[in-house]
DNA sequence: GTGAAAGCGCTAACAA
DNA sequence: TTGTTAGCGCTTTCAC
């Protein structure tokens, strides 16, 4: 039915006009310098007469490389992943790869997907966040066939991979919420199976509380990794023993929750502190501007791409970590007892 | 140096391994229907032990489509550009298409090279939002190669898109803003010659401005789209007759303004109203919430991939205009003019 | 310095 | 229903 190709002129079809063989034409191309300049802009000329560039898949074919990397990210709505994308392909740029992309929705069925047609397009290499990094069948897919990946987010020691450490991050935002006089701090994520860092910091955040012999952390389970609704949150804050703050696995989240929260008709970080984890720009813009830990989004995603090229063009396979910072923001502040005792359910307008 | 291929099998090592042709085994994966029941079970079985799939390269290179789309986006940092993508993606997906990614960060000399690597790798077509539609060369190259393209974002009249009325959408929130009081309205944006839209906008500004006989919109000039410096806005707060609103070209540069402001010890809105465009999510979860435009960033990427693939598919081409939003936020209000006669220049801490 | 020939993996005629 | 053959566009020995 459709017709094929439009017009596309082939280097044999440019070798017989330029009078010269279709070696040469490549030649040209590919290693000017070994052909005799005259020749060489002879065919130049023809090449550029015909808007001819080489077919790309007829060398990949024939080379065993299409100098493409693949990213499966989550979603590229989160600002986080799309400073990734942004990190990769800066770093792929440089060493002249292309970046075939896709997003998984926090979906490890379209994980697999995803992965499974980035080979058949024969990518020389893959960057990847998966939902569980220990769990992925993926990852030993790749390996099992030999393919080149890192992981990007994901911490393993199983697997390469380019992240921060969220078990100390984590930890380190539980101290920062117990020197502001906090003792008893929830956790809120959507469903660990679905992120291993959320699960980390859950971990984390767990370890520090009990070494500073603060209250159990409690977990949270939103439907969503990003977002969250009015139910959930007014049984939080109607809880018994509610908590006086609340860690959100990232910022997106922790937006949402503040959001609601003020809905609800309590004040951030007046009747509840929260915290994110990310670090996202916007944090710095909102009111109150979040208190977060910055993982260093392009970072990750330009380390996660060199470690790559290391791989495809040295055979070195290693991971790298990244540092994170706290950020002090003033959406979690000195807990302030008494003027917390009074309500026991909740704030205003309920 | 570099080992090529791993160890991939081809269709001609399975055709010999279950004692068949490689045309078998090709209909077995392209159409298993036309082959005997048990021959295609048996083949697949072979398959299947060497965790055979067919290489796209080879038959990309064979029927002249690689089943990719290319999709070159001036950054993903801008949320509105990150939805675009998710839109576009979505909509590929559903096709079996995959998206080959690219960020062009506003440098036409970018987008020309990006492209150019798009082409040699044989997309079936592209998506492209370009710094200027009219002026672009590598539009025509496209056209001139008998490429199938279609822009996001870019409004024109000579080349297929999906967008938005910035000129009467730019033109409504002027209107919006008169009717707040406002009658000195300026109007902020990068260098206009990187982005179309902003020229679109400000003329739609301007045209508004005149029909509702407010001054005329002053424009001043950032080095950025995305972003501004204090020394920049201390001259427009400073400047005699300033203005009592100021329409950012977009979001992300709206933003940055409302920051330095407050900065600079003024308030937003009281002593200074500020607009946006583009409608990004973040926008609602600042303080003062964004008074903005709401353009569909994900509709305009999913409706630009489906025109695409009209446009491949069925030889169809046609351009798609998308429905605006005004957001009333709080970060433009009621011009009081009492409040404001009071100081010439400036508001606190200078 | 240049050319001839083979083949990367695949599929569509066409033949059987 | 299946096999044979040719060729998509390119690069790379190996000759010359």
């Amino acid at each position: 039915m459709v017709e094929r190709r439009i017009n596309r002129v082939s280097i044999v079809e440019i070798a017989r006009q330029a009078g010269v063989s279709p070696a040469t034409v490549s030649r040209v191309f590919n290693r000017p310098d070994i052909v005799l300049a005259e020749t060489r802009e002879h065919v130049l000329a023809v090449a550029q007469r015909h808007g001819f560039r080489p077919n790309r898949l007829g060398s990949s074919l024939r080379l065993g490389s299409t100098k493409t990397l693949g990213l499966v990210l989550p979603t590229l709505s989160n600002p986080v992943f799309a400073d990734c994308f942004e990190g990769a392909e800066q770093r792929a740029r440089q060493s002249g790869y292309s970046i075939m992309m896709t997003a998984t929705h926090y979906d490890p069925a379209l994980e697999a997907t995803a992965v499974h047609r980035l080979i058949d397009h024969q990518l020389d290499g893959v960057i990847l966040t998966v939902a569980n990094a220990r769990t992925s069948t993926i990852l030993n897919t790749l390996k099992a066939r030999g393919m080149h990946y890192v992981l990007a987010y994901n911490e393993s020691t199983a697997h390469p991979c380019a992240s921060v450490d969220n078990y100390a991050a984590a930890s380190d935002m539980v101290a920062h919420l117990a020197s502001l006089g906090h003792r008893r701090i929830a956790f809120l994520s959507g469903p660990l199976s679905l992120s291993d860092r959320a699960a980390s910091r859950l971990a984390g955040a767990r370890h520090c509380a009990q070494r500073l012999e603060l209250e159990q952390v409690r977990h949270y389970v939103m439907l969503s990794h990003t977002g969250t609704d009015t139910a959930t949150i007014r049984q939080i804050l109607e809880a018994p023993n509610r908590p006086s703050a609340l860690f959100c696995s990232n910022d997106l989240l922790a937006t949402s929750v503040i959001s609601i929260i003020k809905e609800l008709g309590c004040a951030v970080p007046a009747d509840m502190s929260v915290a994110g984890f990310d670090g996202i720009r916007y944090g710095a813009f909102m009111s109150p501007s979040l208190t977060t830990v910055q993982a260093p989004g392009y970072e990750i995603g330009h380390t996660a791409c060199h470690l790559l090229l290391e791989q495809i063009e040295q055979r070195v396979t290693r991971s790298e970590q990244l540092p994170y910072r706290l950020i002090d923001g003033a959406s979690a502040t000195l807990l302030n007892p008494q003027s917390r005792k009074p309500h026991h359910a909740a704030c205003a307008n309920q």
